[in-house]
DNA sequence: ATGCATAGTAAGCTACGCTTACAATAAGCC
DNA sequence: GGCTTATTGTAAGCGTAGCTTACTATGCAT
């Protein structure tokens, strides 16, 4: 009967997953001693692969707010696993960089990330992997899209669509 | 290279599709004024399709703690949305029930998440979200082992894997 | 120079989950 | 029966991951 949604439905199962997923992680990285949270190794992560970027573009890339990015830069310039160098074309930003101390971590970071998701897919052929990241990367830019629509909804007006 | 953590991966993409369908989800329930949390309504929802269960039974197929189902329960139960009644049959158990005031609310929330996965699903076959949403059902379910392992390590010893 | 825009941050909030400890009750065992 | 142990639900308090709002400092255009 359509009065009983249905808990499979692929949104509960997407967040059931992310949960899941989230909280794994958070325990494995417990276990490894990396005395991070997931949300950190994640920023981290992300930096390593925009080295030199300014906090705003981080924060677009990472899909977060720009407050919700400079908290975690603050833990992790504290930890010493990265910089914030004033950038020399504008003085109001600042670039961020890895410092080599983070080098060991991000590779543990990866280890252990690439460990359980191997246990996590385990039964599920690489073809459908991939995808299925592909269609979630679908998802997440159709996701994007929405965002701003909500964000800049005065500019939507009744163009029509 | 290896050093560089692809922030495409897998399970990196999940997160960020989680976390921000949950903030659409967020969104378009609070736009719809019904009152709730996301999660207060995946309780509800839940819940109706388990009318009569005690906590203890819901809280594992949700996949979250007793304590975190109690403290849903109490705020639906305090809106008027569900009933605790006593097990007749255990004195220490409730049985959980949706009151009539909540059909409304229910289906209300089913909308809400049909709607918003239409959009955020736009573009994908219905065929490959058939095959998303299995796969994801699979990843779920080795995640649940996971944590089982997890919870109880000392029954596992080296029983080979 | 004046006025508006932009980069980052301080402060404080919400949602979602957890652990630990406990009361009440049930169930197994002599 | 009486004792011990297990189970159901809950109170209290914590942590993570985000957000918004308001502000400072700086840049840019007129």
């Amino acid at each position: 009967m359509s009065s009983r949604p249905d808990p499979d439905a692929l949104g509960f199962v997407l967040i059931d997953v992310a949960r899941m997923l989230r909280s794994a992680f958070e325990r494995r990285i417990a276990t490894a001693g990396l005395g991070l949270t997931p949300g950190e190794a994640r920023t981290l992560v992300r930096i390593a692969t925009l080295e030199g970027s300014r906090q705003l573009d981080i924060a677009q890339r990472m899909g977060i707010e720009p407050m919700t990015l400079s908290t975690y830069l603050d833990r992790l310039q504290s930890l010493g696993f990265i910089e914030r160098r004033p950038d020399p074309a504008d003085r109001r930003a600042k670039l961020i960089f890895t410092t080599p101390a983070a080098g060991a971590l991000i590779a543990s970071i990866r280890t252990e990330q690439v460990e359980l998701m191997e246990h996590v897919t385990s039964g599920i052929g690489p073809e459908e992997l991939e995808l299925i990241r592909d269609r979630l990367k679908r998802l997440r830019a159709n996701l994007c899209a929405l965002e701003e629509d909500s964000a800049a909804p005065a500019l939507a007006k009744d163009a029509g669509r």
